[in-house]
RNA sequence: CGGGGAGUAGCGCAGCCUGGUAGCGCAUCUGUUUUGGGAACAGAGGGUCGCAGGUUCGAAUCCUGUCUCCCCGACCA
């Protein structure tokens, strides 16, 4: 992409409105704009980063076996009635009449829907296991939205849910997106921690939340240090017992702030422990037939008896992240993404536009890094070599190329990593290699 | 929802107390000179001061109401 062609309005200095430095960044480096509390429109640059965010997301939930679909934004009230969350869930929830004064809803979460749908149709144990997700927008009206994207009032979600015979397969549904949250969290190039979470009335030990330390986190979490330490996990074979890697994040201690139990906290070395804030990325949790006896959603078992389904439910709050990496990757000059979720793979900074040998250089590896495969954006603006600099760190691509008729002299432009700030003299031709290879 | 704060040019702000022709910086446009880390000079455009009432000869300024936004807390992906 050409920046001359591009929509990439950037802001000088910051809105007062933000306080947290990704609601800052994503408003200076044209990410999004506020509509009203909570409300966002996604800008071009924003609005890669959350598709990136989402495929890879959904490349992992696919691996992991689940199923996608796309269930409607607005519900129908009765659907709701049904499980008796119309009246629990309160203000919250943004309730909408339509012309003929019939109730309807603003889907804040999905359980009863698709509770809905996979009853009327899934009749035999022999249907399951099922995995069923989507990745839509949800609506919550927040008493207060802050935070700009990382507690809106309008989010993207995938929501996956799942459907067992039997609560101990259902363990290993659980399983299943456990161990998909790790490599979807890995991807995005973050450390997420499993923290043990409030199960409610059902009890058990499968309910957690998968945070990411930053300063800026909502809640207190007290973790082993020795969960931060993990290898990275690898290729994982889905149907095979995944117990073990699930076992290796859960038994190391880690709670956020209402689950805390100091004492056992205490147990540890201090030099072992950890404590820090939080961000809320993903939350798994089973709830058993919570929703499949109120929708009778049954099965006929294998001994002909009708069973009600065991169900989980699994949340990754896909705009949400988008402020969570900035959160866990910026510094004093502006964002540094992570490869996977860059909005573009490199910048090219031509540093006198109209210099006939800057400009061909520059169209030249333009094209050659397209040719690569790669997705570069080409600051072929007339700005000022300063502007273009700072405006490139601003956006965080993770590698610039820096073209200028100082180099070019001898041949060479300047390779510059964002997140190290290291810089390489190379010509055009080993530039290119370096990023393709 | 409780407590606090703010709405004045695209953005950041001053002016309000003590009523009298609406300002500053950045950004934008034009021209000239510049050009390797947010250039300089000269000129220009841009506002029914959130909205509605009221007081007054006169309201950004005082009074009443209302809407919106932000911050701190309690709740949530």
């Amino acid at each position: 992409m050409r920046l001359s062609r591009y929509f990439l309005p950037l802001l000088k200095e910051t809105p007062s409105d933000a306080t947290i430095a990704s609601h800052k960044l994503m408003l200076r480096a044209g990410m999004v704009r506020q509509n009203s509390a909570g409300i966002y429109t996604w800008l071009p640059l924003g609005f890669k980063v959350l598709k990136k965010i989402e495929q890879i997301v959904r490349e992992e939930q696919n691996r992991a076996g689940a199923v996608e679909m796309l269930m409607p934004t607005i519900q129908s009230a009765d659907l709701w009635k049904q499980s008796g969350r119309y009246d629990a869930y309160g203000p919250e929830m943004l309730r909408i009449t339509d012309r003929n004064d019939r109730e309807m809803l603003f889907g804040p979460t999905n359980e009863e829907m698709l509770t809905d749908v996979f009853s009327s149709d899934v009749r035999s144990y022999k249907d399951l296991p099922k995995m069923l997700y989507h990745v839509q927008w949800k609506f919550r009206d927040e008493r207060r939205p802050r935070f700009g994207v990382m507690r809106g009032r309008e989010f993207l979600m995938k929501d996956c849910y799942s459907f067992d015979l039997t609560p101990e397969d259902a363990r290993k549904s659980y399983h299943k997106m456990f161990v998909a949250y790790l490599k979807t969290f890995q991807r995005l190039g973050l450390k997420a921690v499993p923290v043990k979470a409030a199960t409610g009335p059902i009890g058990g030990d499968l309910s957690h939340e998968f945070h990411i330390l930053a300063e800026t986190g909502e809640s207190e979490i007290f973790c082993d240090k020795r969960i931060l330490e993990l290898d990275p996990i690898g290729d994982v074979d889905f149907d095979s017992d995944l117990s073990e890697i699930v076992e290796a994040r859960t038994r190391l201690y880690a709670r956020a702030d209402e689950e805390h139990e100091g004492w056992n906290f205490e147990d540890l070395p201090e030099d072992q422990r950890v404590s820090a804030r939080g961000i809320e990325i993903g939350h798994i949790f089973y709830f058993g037939t919570k929703y499949s006896e109120p929708f009778n959603a049954k099965v006929q078992g294998p001994d002909g008896k009708p069973t009600a389904v065991e169900m989980g439910s699994y949340g990754i709050g896909v705009s949400r992240l988008v402020g969570g990496i900035i959160e866990a990757s910026h510094d004093e000059n502006g964002i540094i993404w992570p490869e996977d979720v860059s909005p573009f793979d490199v910048g090219i900074i031509n540093l006198k536009s109209g210099d006939e040998d800057c400009d061909r250089v520059a169209d030249e590896l333009y094209q050659a890094l397209i040719a690569a495969g790669l997705d570069p954006l080409y600051d072929d603006t007339s700005d000022r070599g300063g502007v273009k600099f700072s405006r490139m760190d601003l956006i965080g691509l993770p590698w610039q190329i820096v073209i200028g008729p100082r180099g070019l002299k001898d041949g060479i432009v300047e390779l510059k990593h964002r997140r190290t700030g290291e810089r390489e003299n190379l010509s055009p031709e080993a530039a290119v290699a370096k990023l393709t290879g």
